[in-house]
DNA sequence: TGTAAATGTGAGCCAACGCTCGTATAACAT
DNA sequence: ATGTTATACGAGCGTTGGCTCACATTTACA
């Protein structure tokens, strides 16, 4: 049941065995999803034998677990760098470069992070939950600083709309609005919903 | 492969057995998900063979396509009810009645809901998908036929904003905001998303 | 009441899959 | 060179679970 490896890779060989490991559990999961993922098969794609893969993850589940976190570590890494300075812009662009950012980090991976969203809702995928906690409290304190030029009174509430809002859109149309999401109208489209259900006109 | 049933239940008996096979599988799916769900569980949960589960559904797949069937089949009920007559409403007003039938919907039977969305996403339930097709192009048509009290220039991809809103905004709280959505604060909250997107004051 | 059709039963077959373990090879240390 | 450790291999064990089939029981109906 344990996440931890059973064995750090040491040697730069024992390295590559388990980024191809990794990767080989990412492309499976993304073609198969989680119950269909086997581990011999993953080990095969990896072009590993199911021994070594065992080597380093005591079973299916932390296999899973790792190539979570390495996709949250991605998308958060870019998150805070595209956002890293909205200090105190005005609400309309504050929004727009969080619109970006999200959808940036959506498109790193999204099939990937199509599967690990299924995940998430299935089975719990901590590290997800937590990332969408700390979202939350963040624009919830935005909210609160700015409450005077909002419409929202329930700021928990709106944040809350928010999040879900901006989520569901960006996730959907990596399902079935590629163009969408690709040629950055998606983003137009958002910031339209957020900023008029805020009251702020753009 | 056939979503048929194999065999007609003709005798009250054995339409009795294929109701509570049914029902067993909805609860079984709500507890445990489609990959945890067994057929042999799922016999005992309705009192009944395994043998008599397969003499009217050819294997698991069938059996949860027509409990996602059943399922469709009364959410589109509730919500034809529910908008019978709509026709020349205020915006406003005809938003409302959406909303509320919509979240009216999902508070059928929630969690069986949550479950099978889960396998559109994952495995396909052509039911599920023509229902979101059919409901998208009645929004478009809405949105057309009122382009001149609206916002939005582009009807197609906002048609497809709102309904993806909506749905998604019921879905999640669902699973994570159920006083939300019991209260009917989440009715006004969607209201508030909407018509203020459209730009109808509300 | 008798018999054919409908319905119900559950032990068990078989294939799939997570995971182990005995063994082989490569890297490193002295 | 030789021992020690790290890494790799893959046949196969054990279990699970979808599904069948030979047989039992109930119902329909003449």
């Amino acid at each position: 049941m344990a996440a931890t490896p059973r064995k750090q890779p040491t040697q730069a060989r024992s390295k590559a065995t388990v980024t191809a490991v990794l990767d080989a559990t990412a492309r499976v999961l993304v073609l198969e999803g989680y119950a269909k993922t086997t581990t011999n098969h993953v080990a095969k794609v990896a072009g590993v034998s199911v021994g070594s893969l065992y080597q380093y993850f005591p079973n299916k589940e932390a296999l899973v677990m790792a190539v979570a976190e390495r996709h949250a570590q991605a998308m958060v890494a870019l998150l805070a760098e595209t956002m890293s300075d909205l200090g105190d812009q005005p609400i309309r662009v504050a929004v727009r470069t969080y619109v970006d950012a999200v959808v940036a980090a959506h498109l790193i991976d999204p099939a990937l992070h199509h599967a690990l969203v299924m995940l998430v809702l299935q089975i719990g995928l901590e590290q997800f939950r937590e990332i969408d906690e700390a979202a939350l409290a963040l624009i919830e304190v935005y909210l609160d600083e700015r409450r005077d030029q909002i419409l929202p009174k329930d700021r928990k509430t709106a944040a809350w709309v928010l999040m879900t809002t901006v989520e569901s859109l960006i996730h959907m149309a990596a399902i079935e609005r590629h163009e969408l999401l690709r040629s950055g109208r998606l983003n137009e489209e958002i910031c339209a919903v957020i900023l008029r259900y805020l009251g702020v006109e753009s």
